[in-house]
DNA sequence: ATTAAATTAGGAATTATTCCTAATTTTAGA
DNA sequence: TCTAAAATTAGGAATAATTCCTAATTTAAT
């Protein structure tokens, strides 16, 4: 199969056990607790070649570390451009828009059902009007 | 106004003026071919001053830096997963997304007319196809 | 069993970005 | 216009996240 190493299991099932969109290195931390002996570096490496298999899924964040996802089920992230919080929601991309896509671009590129849409939340709305 | 100084407004007009979505790094070099005097750093923070303001968009990308884009009106962007290439689509947010999302999150977020969705180009399609 | 290919740990190296400081520029008000 | 306060700058040091390197080990294939 695809995870023959011992490390790339036991990283691949933390990441499946958590629904925080945990960063490389909250990721490194919990699988530390699993095994101490599994490097940094080999978490960064099975990550990358996770997402790779589309096992997991990478969110570019606007600052700070990205984040990684478990691929549960089709969902997209919507993240707030202030705090970098990540939200899910379930959304997948319809026909007429897959069209006027697709049309626009001359078919030059197939998506993926990645979808990330950003936003500002609640919390940072409330803080930037007390300023 | 909001810019008030000159090197802001040559950082900004160097942002208007590119239209590849530019690196911070390659925005610094024309920045440069400008004025041989604007340092790194002041790029660095205006760019971040700007995309605060609004005035430009920072696109988070999967691998290597970011990129940024003037606003000359509404578009969203399409990255290949592989390659980082962008593209710009013109699409405003439905209504019925508007209230799909709004639902699901509880109204915890706003939106801010900025999409990014993911795809795989063609070019790496081919190139994954013949290995 | 044997060999080739893949993976690992650990740490060094790299890269992009932010931070620091003293000097300069800009702004706003009298 | 003059002056004081606030904002910004250049330049380089520092930081933080991630990738790279290497010899040793593990896994896979025959």
């Amino acid at each position: 199969m695809n995870n023959y190493s011992k490390q790339r299991e036991i990283i691949l099932n933390v990441i499946k056990d958590m629904h925080t969109h945990p960063t490389a290195e909250e990721i490194y931390e919990k699988v530390h607790d699993v095994d101490e002996k599994i490097s940094k570096s080999t978490v960064y490496r099975n990550i990358n070649i996770l997402v790779d298999n589309g096992k997991i899924r990478k969110i570019s964040m606007p600052s700070g570390s990205d984040r990684y996802d478990y691929f549960h089920k089709i969902h997209n992230h919507i993240v707030c451009e202030k705090c970098g919080k990540v939200f899910d929601f379930n959304f997948e991309i319809p026909k007429e828009l897959r069209e006027v896509i697709n049309s626009q671009l001359h078919n030059k590129i197939t998506l993926t059902d990645n979808i990330k849409i950003n936003g500002i939340c609640n919390d940072c709305m409330d803080s930037s009007k007390i300023k």
